[in-house]
DNA sequence: CCTTGAACCTGGGCGC
DNA sequence: TGCGCCCAGGTTCAAG
């Protein structure tokens, strides 16, 4: 599922119930997901306030009241939902047992905000998410979080930055923005419609756009531009994508390149058709006739 | 270092 | 209905 734009939806939507909120207790229904879960992880959130639910790539980040940080990557399927618990009794009692877990919940954590409570489920069918608790100062060397690129929407994103960094690199562009080392946050479909808006061939080098001024500058404003669409409409629901209160995304609808395999492009004046291709094991939809 | 491809998992869709 | 195959929003690891 999850892009930059879905996990900056999900985290706007958690953020009302989890900021502020207190963790009483902790479900685990397996002993982790893609990655085991951390020792003792369940007992270590309990009791825990969080301060704040930041988000960094495709991260989601909860800092909390000791100092640590629960992050957690929702993968290609994983999701969170919010409900209301009102049955829950005030801390200390309360019934899990009366929640029927639907299949692949595999995290549950029960909140407290004065006198409400609610659960917040991670559902995840394929398990390629991932959570972890880490110390805040231990962050930016942690694994999956030191090597990670530019935040797209930061403000050093432009085409200078893209220029320097891709200049040497002779790989396809398509597979340059995939490269979370480089610009993080971006997925398949936002690279397919940024190659799409920016007119640019999904197999020309990273190289080759660096070279070219005009490219690079529209390639720069283009990654920005489509995902802050995409953040307005809700992100791109294709299976599971939900806003945490159940609504679907509606960026799909707005698509010019992926999954329009065969239909006709949306460039005024463009007579091509959308074609499919494969680069590195991942498909590619673009127009080849407008997209040079 | 660089690049590609397989692997990790489950489920939905399609052809037969 | 059922089976087999292909495909899927991501990342990591091994191998060339």
């Amino acid at each position: 599922m999850p892009e930059l734009p879905e996990v900056e939806i999900v985290r706007r939507g958690l953020a009302p119930a989890m900021e502020g909120a207190t963790i009483t207790s902790v479900e685990l229904r397996r002993d982790g997901l893609r990655f085991p879960f951390p020792d003792r992880f369940g007992a270590r959130l309990a009791g825990r306030k969080i301060l704040a639910l930041g988000r960094r790539a495709k991260y989601l980040l909860a800092d909390l009241d000791d100092g640590m940080v629960l992050t957690a990557h929702l993968g290609m399927s994983g999701s969170f939902r919010i409900e209301e618990d009102a049955d829950a009794v005030l801390p200390g009692n309360f019934d899990h047992g009366r929640f029927a877990a639907a299949k692949h919940d595999h995290v549950v954590l029960h909140l407290v905000i004065g006198t409400r409570a609610a659960r917040v489920t991670y559902n995840d069918p394929r398990r390629f998410g991932y959570m972890d608790l880490v110390a805040r100062p231990a962050l930016v060397d942690h694994p999956h979080f030191a090597g990670l690129g530019l935040e797209p929407l930061g403000n050093e994103l432009d085409g200078g930055f893209i220029a320097a960094r891709f200049a040497a690199k002779n790989t396809p562009i398509k597979a340059a923005l995939l490269d979370q080392r480089i610009i993080a946050g971006l997925g398949n479909i936002y690279v397919c419609e940024a190659l799409w808006r920016s007119g640019l061939s999904p197999l020309r080098t990273a190289a080759s756009v660096a070279q070219n001024r005009r490219e690079t500058r529209t390639l720069a404003i283009a990654i920005r531009q489509v995902l802050l669409d995409a953040i307005a409409a809700g992100g791109s629901t294709l299976r599971d994508h939900r806003q945490t209160d159940g609504q679907l995304g509606y960026f799909q609808h707005a698509f010019d390149a992926y999954g329009r395999e065969g239909d006709p492009c949306h460039r005024a004046s463009c007579a091509g058709i959308i074609e499919r291709l494969v680069q590195s094991g991942r498909s590619t939809f673009h127009c080849p006739r407008c997209q040079r």
